[in-house]
This record gives C-alpha cells, structure tokens and sequence, in this order.
DNA sequence: GCGACAG
DNA sequence: ATCTTGTCGC
C-alpha cells in the first residue's frame, strides 16, 4: 500500500520562504509569503528577524537559515500545503539540504528551487530551450533534481524534493508558480519582504 | 594536495 | 547573500 503518495496535487496554499542579510552587521530577516495558487494573490505573510548565529558553508547552509526562518514559519496562521525554499533539498552533498530540513521540521511538503546548481550535474543538450523544459541532475549516479526552465532562454533554475513530494510535482508547481519571471512568484514575494523588513522599509506589494 | 562550493 | 555601472531588449 503507498503510504508515501505524490505530494499535493492541487495545493491552494503555497508558501515562499527568503532570508536577507545586512552587509556590515549580522542582522539578518526572513520572510514567508503565503500565495493562493489561483490568483497568484497574496494570502498572508510573516516575518523575523534576529542576528546570524552560523557562517555560511556551503552544505551546512540549512543551519544558517533555518531559525530566522522557523521563527517566521511559527507566526503564520494558514497553514500552507507547499512551501518553496530558496535553496535546495535532495540536491545536497548529504542528500539533506535546507528544503529537507524545513519540511521535516514544520510537517509541510516542502522543495528546493535554486538559483544555480551545487551537486547533481545535467545534460545541456538534453535541456530544450522553451519553458517547461527540463532535465534530470543526476549526482553520483542517482537522480537528485532537475534543472527546470521556467522561461523561454532564460537560465533553468534546480528543483530537488524537499519533504512530502515527489519531483515531478515540485516541478509542476514551480512552472505553475512562475507565469512571468524565472524564479516562482512565491520566492519573488519572499525575497522582497524579507529584504524589505531588514532594512525596515514598509513592505512593497 | 587542489579546486569547487546552495545563499 | 550584498555591492555595483552600464547595457540590451521589449
């Protein structure tokens, strides 16, 4: 019997997930945006904010994120059936990146959505040119993503399972979720709140 | 040992 | 991640 099922198949809540750091200090902000996955409209949002308490390694990335983050996650009254992360999941040297550790933690499917690839190589050539095209990223001979282009020859981003989903899923939500642009609105709006509430601006819409 | 290395 | 000037294209 599956116990383990595809994720979901018709999420109405997704939620994007974004830190942003300050340059001379090491305050840092997160931001979680929660978009109906109808309109694209913005549900919800919520935010931290709090000091860096870990460098920056790669591979050890989640622990730098991840309690800006929970904190932000913790204040959210929806409670979102998705939640991208701007990072990656599966794709990760351990296989555990910060998308695993996210879902795992907060119970909720979850997927990475990067902005270049860090372990996992693909075929160029296997890779169309339109949006929608896709290609597996394949490391040490096992399947732990795929670069996906969201645009027309724009640069594919690399989505890898998080928690709770499968990768053909992932994927589909994430071209569904970047109509205009080639990271998903649901990371746009995160990296904007979050960037916005670092700097105590008043958040843009 | 050397280079590479999510954000 | 953040900084940063000009440039290309719709």
């Amino acid at each position: 019997m599956d116990r383990l099922g595809p994720g979901p198949i018709r999420p109405r809540l997704v939620a994007g997930v974004d830190v942003a750091y300050a340059e001379g200090s090491d305050r840092v902000a997160a931001g979680v945006v929660v978009l109906d996955t109808a309109t694209l409209d913005v549900v919800e949002q919520a935010t931290a904010q709090g000091v860096a308490t870990f460098p920056y390694v790669p591979g050890l990335f989640a622990f730098r994120e991840i309690p800006v983050l929970v904190e932000a996650l913790n204040r959210l009254e929806s409670v979102p059936e998705l939640l991208l992360c701007d990072g990656h999941g599966l794709a990760h040297p351990r296989r555990f990146g910060l998308a695993c550790h996210l879902g795992l933690l907060t119970g909720i499917p979850s997927a990475g959505v990067a902005k270049t690839p860090f372990v996992g190589r693909y075929d160029p050539a296997a890779l169309g040119s339109g949006r929608g095209a896709q290609a597996d990223l394949v490391d040490d001979g096992e399947t732990v993503g795929r670069a996906l282009r969201t645009q027309d020859g724009v640069k594919p981003v690399y989505v890898s399972v998080g928690h709770g989903i499968d990768l053909d899923t992932a994927c589909r939500h994430v071209l569904a979720l970047a109509p205009s642009y080639r990271l998903p609105e649901t990371t746009r709006r995160a990296d904007r709140l979050s960037r916005d509430t670092l700097l105590g601006r008043s958040p843009r819409r």
